[in-house]
DNA sequence: GAGTGGTCTAGACCACATA
DNA sequence: ATGTGGTCTAGACCACTCG
């Protein structure tokens, strides 16, 4: 950041365009950070803090550019990133939405396993636990957390079309995820996100995945229904909430005959 | 596209600030296609004509502003999705220059397999073989050509620090890659689509592929250095130039001991 | 019709690179 | 000093949604 945080007096004023406003420019900023950038700072901040939750609408551009005593184009410019990088939603002549698990059209962009038909094969979660526990050294350190920190252990089958397909292993913060049962789990219907989302106030942002092909150990194999040894592909996921913050590992294993890992280069 | 395709007088004109150019506005255009798209696509057949070629500087936007008879910023839109797309690289105050696969910083943008130390080991190519055959049916159909169609097989191996990781079986159009030859192929250095540009004028844009776990079989597993049955990651990739043009099917087999296929979700 | 996002323009000035 | 991309502003008008 380079100066005027919260109530901007055009810092780096590159002047309205007929004004004398902020005849400023003096050591030429040596850690320039433009005006954008600032506000995108300060609408993330908002959606961090829950002013604006999940779902809900923001106030509209020339609302946020009087807040910000900043010109429309200004926060067009930061609501743009921001949209580009799935924080925000614009709706044409509606208005511009906080980004959520919800309601929106399609998991794909967590779950990017398709079948080799194309075809819409619809997944169900079967629950087999979940249990709270002390963190591992591996697990502490991908949570950014202290070792034997308390965290919550969810494990579950995907179905395909009533093939058992995916086996996951979901490692959550303890403290985040505060009365997390089995109970709560099973009633809540859904993606796992959507109630991370609205059920704990933790949204997932983004994610990074680790793939490998693995041969199935027997506890694994058993609960996917293929032989010992069989080719699985496995998939470590830490997903990142606001402020880049890990609050999830996910060790996946998919059995990919019939079905693949989608992946767009690019 | 909307109308002035070439040489565009404002369609749906939305007039300049103070002047008296374009009063239009008429049945309010079904099918509205804004300036900047269009400029996009200009920009693009220049591209793909070869009027600007890879890693070559482009007009800078003034004068492209004056060359499309629109402002500055109508250009500036346009550059700034082809850069998001990498058809271009804008470079601050140098100018804009036509992306290119061979002096790229990273071509990581292609290759995602990282060691498990994180640490940059450098990777040979070795090849194994290059012929030229007809198309089977699913190569055809991949390649969007017609059966026993004329095309090319390249097989090589990769080595990651010495070890053999990668065997890839590369699929091309004959029609395009005239000439390509074990020779020829083991005489360039350096990445694969950094000769395709430069050699056959075909640039790869993106990319899409299907990731699964496989078991090797007896000759994938000779080459690999692996038992057979040994879980492998197959990656199937089909590569497209402009227009979504496919060039290039390429099926990988990746030995994930040590490694891993890194994918960011966002 | 009023409100919201989306497009387009024109002009000023800043940051960066190069000569 | 000049040219390039990058930021910021102000204002006009268009496309879309909804009451």
């Amino acid at each position: 950041m380079n100066s005027n945080p919260a109530n901007p007096a055009n810092p780096n004023g590159q002047g309205a365009a007929g004004e004398g406003v902020s005849a400023v420019s003096p050591a030429a900023s040596p850690t320039f950070s433009p005006l954008y950038q600032q506000i995108k700072g300060l609408i993330t901040q908002s959606l961090e803090s829950g002013e604006w939750k999940p779902g809900e609408i923001i106030p509209s551009e020339v609302e946020l550019a009087a807040r910000f005593k900043v010109s429309q184009g200004t926060v067009r410019k930061a609501i743009d990133e921001l949209a580009a990088d799935n924080l925000l939603v614009r709706r044409q002549g509606k208005g511009t939405f906080v980004a959520t698990h919800n309601e929106e059209r399609a998991q794909f962009r967590f779950l990017r396993l398709l079948a080799d038909d194309g075809a819409e094969h619809p997944h169900v979660s079967r629950l087999l636990e979940c249990r709270r526990l002390r963190a591992s050294a591996e697990i502490a350190r991908q949570l950014d957390l202290k070792p034997a920190d308390p965290v919550v252990l969810i494990k579950r089958l995907l179905q395909f079309d009533g093939e058992v397909t995916v086996l996951d292993e979901i490692w959550l913060p303890g403290a985040v995820f505060r009365g997390l049962t089995l109970e709560r789990l099973s009633e809540y219907q859904g993606p796992l996100y959507a109630m991370f989302e609205t059920e704990f106030g933790t949204r997932m942002i983004r994610a990074t995945e680790k793939i490998r092909a693995v041969a199935a150990e027997p506890s694994v194999a058993e609960l996917l229904h293929v032989p010992g040894g069989f080719p699985l592909l496995s998939v470590e996921r830490v997903s990142y909430t606001y402020g880049d913050r890990p609050v999830e590992v996910r060790r996946g294993w998919y059995v990919t005959t019939g079905y693949y890992y989608q992946n767009e280069l690019s």
